[in-house]
DNA sequence: GTTAATTATTTGTATGTACAAACATATTAA
DNA sequence: TTAATATGTTTGTACATACAAATAATTAAC
């Protein structure tokens, strides 16, 4: 639809959104090579980076809330990919081996996302639209 | 998080879904007012525009699919803000009289929720985004 | 040292969204 | 005119995510 013919375009909700289902389903596509969905993926990513994350840790760095990640973590936790260990009121998450092993296949599938929407957008364009994005998401989140 | 330290900043995945629940969160509680979500209120400004829409077309404005449409408009129903007749393999959803005096209400709420996030980004700054959002979706949605 | 307040995590429940399959109708081709 | 194909919509099912409440554990206050 034509710009000047979508009433909604001017709207930040809008747009955002719209854009987020666009560039998950992208995402997905590429991610499928990992056997996991998006989030999960950046999930591995973390735990393969820092040796042992909490939920809230976790959390922070991914832009969700707890509760989710608790979701998130006992799926992969079921898949062999990640394991919990609590310790008081504290819980610690690690990847596990099988989880180390995928890190090189996650890695590539998010560099051909990287690829496949610069290709589209144009990877100056995309570029900065990402850091506007980042930037904006952060002024919203400290508002 | 300062941007040097988040790994994902620079991943359009990322930092659009990030925005898109802050915007999302935002836009709830705006529309909270009218008694409904963003999607339902911005259906509901749809209706109440167009004298009769499929979902199909509904689908395309909202960039949702028809599935979704279904879905959002059996509830809008329930509500008795929107019907629907069926003719042959083609629906047609109306407004309802209790749907278009919500209109003022709904409108007064999107323009509260631009106001809002104008203010934390900026007019020029958002208006930009939003403008650049769109055009990106535009671009995936057609590749 | 016991009580109160705070913090970290998980659970119950709800919601928006999509995909694939199922229907139902319309259109085209033989 | 029937058979084959295409189109529009809805249903079954699944998933990521969040909120509010429940737990559990730590820290602070008296």
């Amino acid at each position: 639809m034509p710009e000047s013919e979508n009433p909604y375009c001017q709207c930040l909700y809008y747009s955002a959104n719209a854009l987020s289902r666009l560039i998950t389903k992208m995402a997905e596509e590429e991610f499928a090579t990992t056997g996991l969905t998006p989030s999960y993926a950046f999930i591995m990513m973390s735990l393969n980076k820092h040796e042992g994350l909490s939920p809230g840790e976790l959390a922070n760095i991914m832009m969700l809330t707890p509760s989710t990640i608790t979701r998130l973590v006992e799926k992969l936790e079921v898949k062999g990919l990640a394991k919990r260990t609590f310790k008081g009121r504290n819980t610690i998450i690690q990847s596990t081996t099988k989880g180390k092993e995928l890190n090189d296949i996650i890695l590539k599938a998010w560099n051909n996302l990287f690829k496949r929407y610069s290709e589209v957008l144009g990877e100056n364009e995309a570029s900065r639209l990402t850091s506007a994005l980042y930037a904006s998401a952060e002024k919203l989140n400290k508002s």
